[in-house]
RNA sequence: GGGGGCGUAGUUCAGUUGGUUAGAACGCCGGCCUGUCACGCCGGAGGUCGCGGGUUCGAGUCCCGUCGCUCCCGCCA
């Protein structure tokens, strides 16, 4: 077998020849051809092919020709080293074969419920029968990459004085946020732990504990929906320290991320990753994600029609639009209309600047002179937005995506990361009239935002970062509130009455009354980083046994029913079963 | 909570204006072939058209309901 081993991970050489070896595996596929029987063997490093000659060894001829795909099979034989040239290098890792003299069946294979090789495969049934989906070489790929990364994050953290403490799954629940995944327990009935969002409070307790550097990697939980991008289960790279420097942080990330990239898919990335405030991104981009692999930057009219006698752009605070660098058709631009409708937009103005000079447009008749030769650019479609800032930023930030999706202006081989810093503090909660931590509750202001609380609350700035690869938000993080007094200023603007800070963070608050150090960290989305690693659209193919959009483990069947008898002793009532939800199988 | 798409053989799909016995490819089973590797050739099995109801002389096809899956918005780092 340590033979074997070294022929498939390395180059075969001519003294391999004749050598004999058993080895295991899979049988990935059998074909008989004029009594020989080839059988392609799958194993931990590769393919091989066995060929199986009746007249050498008809015992395990008969044998072999009863084989079924994914049967598992052991079999001794004899190196034969071919011609490079006559093997399908697209199949076999190699010029080596095995002439095979005894092959044991070990496991049988019914026919399977899909082909391993077929990538159509409608999800429902792959995540069935997921033990055989993650047999199919994207899903080894992924899953074994991941894994490298994990390795090379652990090295990278602990190399640089971090150690690895667990905090507890079963916590305390916290109406802020996401909805919480509720645990009951059988000695506290009709009382629950909640499955953390994020060990946030856990990591900064244990650095005010004197663990100055702590890093984990912790499942997260959130009962919200899934999508393509998103899970409730999730796994993430957290990490807190003592006197934070952002720096450092940074530094650190960029390392990892460096190293994660050159070990895992042989790409070398440039660092430091360039750093951009959170107002520019949103000027510029749209976004607090920037895909940087493309241009079409959002560009601003508000100063240029201002006097105009297009009254929407007028009245507007904000008019900005994008230059489409081609001039788009009615019926194309009717759709990104209708799109930015369904985004909150109240219509899309437009001007087709044709190359012979002409004007395609409904508003262009109400523009003066002065602002049609400021916006000016023969072969281009120039796309207006106006209303409120946040909308008009949001509107064109989703439109620059599709359009550089649609007309392909994105470099898909580039990788374009970056540090978009200086984020907001609060948000504005239109529904329940009271401003909302944009991250969360302990963010630290920066000094100016602080400053800034009693006047002007909304511009006020935090000391919170995240890192963005390619239009992904990859990591997060902030420096953390680390006084007491400021603690509780932030609480009021929540809205959060003393009492209730009491009953939901006050060993938190306790804590920070004894002597707490400055303390910050980041973030990192482990399953969002490898989808991004492995170019990898549905974040579920990163997970060995995700579930479904449903949040159903369609392999177990989980979630289930259980007995009356089981939810009586957690002191938990039956709930009204939903109808129609009968099982199915 | 809301909107879009899909559901036909084990799998991926086709199925005309509603019309006889619902097809193809791959897979599966049997046979042939002495170097195949997307092998090839011959033959075969395999279907409650997701489920329920309705319209009709007649429904895979039209209508209503329902279940499941999926993508998006809301929600969520």
């Amino acid at each position: 077998m340590t033979a074997w081993r070294d022929l498939r991970c390395g180059e075969p050489r001519p003294e391999h020849a004749g050598r004999r070896i058993t080895l295991a595996g899979w049988a990935a596929r059998r074909r008989d051809h004029g009594g020989l029987v080839f059988i392609d063997l799958r194993d931990e490093t590769g393919l091989c092919q066995l060929v199986v000659n009746p007249e050498r060894s008809p015992a395990a001829a008969e044998i072999a020709h009863g084989v079924r795909t994914e049967s598992v099979l052991r079999a001794e034989g004899e190196i034969t080293l071919r011609d490079p040239a006559a093997v399908n290098q697209a199949l076999l890792t190699g010029e080596v074969e095995l002439q095979i003299d005894t092959v044991e069946v070990l496991s049988t294979s019914t026919p399977l419920p899909f082909q391993l090789d077929d990538e159509g495969v409608d999800e429902a049934l792959r995540f069935r029968y997921r033990w055989l989906d993650l047999r199919r070489a994207r899903l080894q790929r992924n899953i074994r990459t991941r894994a490298r990364m994990v390795a090379v994050i652990r090295a990278e953290m602990e190399a640089a004085g971090f150690i690895d403490i667990e905090t507890p799954v079963m916590w305390k629940p916290t109406p802020e946020g996401a909805r919480d995944f509720l645990v009951p327990t059988r000695l506290q009935p009709g009382r629950f732990f909640a499955l953390p969002q994020s060990p946030q409070i856990a990591k900064q307790l244990l650095v005010i504990s004197g663990f100055e550097r702590y890093y984990q990697i912790a499942r997260c939980f959130r009962d919200e929906d899934l999508r393509a991008d998103r899970l409730q289960e999730l796994t993430q790279l957290d990490v807190e320290m003592a006197f934070p420097d952002q720096e450092f942080l940074f530094g650190l990330m960029e390392r990892i991320v460096e190293r994660v990239w050159r070990e895992c898919i042989g790409v070398e990335l440039r660092i430091p990753f360039p750093r951009m405030p959170f107002d520019e991104a949103d000027r510029r981009f749209g976004t607090d994600k920037p895909d940087l692999r493309f241009g079409l930057e959002i560009e601003d009219a508000t100063a240029l029609t201002r006097e105009s006698q297009f009254g929407v752009f007028a009245q507007a605070p904000t008019v900005r639009y994008l230059r489409v660098p081609r001039e788009l058709s009615r019926s194309e631009i009717d759709k990104l209309e209708e799109m930015a409708r369904s985004w909150g937009a109240k219509g899309l103005a437009y001007v087709v600047f044709r190359e012979n000079g002409e004007l395609a447009s409904p508003i262009a008749k109400f523009l003066s002179e002065q602002e049609l030769a400021a916006l000016r650019k023969p072969g281009t479609t120039a796309l207006f937005a106006a209303g409120e800032p946040r909308l008009v930023s949001k509107v064109l930030g989703l439109l620059r995506l599709h359009l550089g999706r649609e007309l392909e202006l994105v470099d898909r081989s580039a990788w374009r990361f970056a540090w978009i810093t200086d984020m907001p503090l609060l948000r504005w909660d239109e529904e329940e009239g009271r401003w909302a931590a944009e991250h969360h509750p302990f963010t630290r202001p920066n000094d100016e935002g602080i400053a800034l609380l009693d006047t002007d609350p909304g511009s006020a700035r935090a000391v919170a970062y995240d890192l963005v690869g390619n239009g992904l938000e990859l990591a997060g993080g902030s420096f953390r509130i680390h006084e007491q007094g400021l603690q509780a200023k932030i609480f009021d603007f929540l809205k959060i009455s003393p009492a209730e800070q009491r009953s939901r963070f006050g060993f938190l608050l306790d804590a920070l009354t004894m002597g707490a150090p400055p303390h910050g960290g980041i973030a990192s989305g482990i399953d969002r980083l490898s989808m991004a690693l492995l170019d990898e659209p549905f974040i579920r193919d990163t997970q060995a046994f995700p579930k479904n959009q449903a949040g159903v483990d369609l392999m177990t069947g989980a979630p289930t029913d259980v007995t009356p008898a089981q939810l009586a002793e957690l002191g938990v009532r039956p709930a009204q079963p939903k109808e129609g939800r009968a099982s199915t199988g």
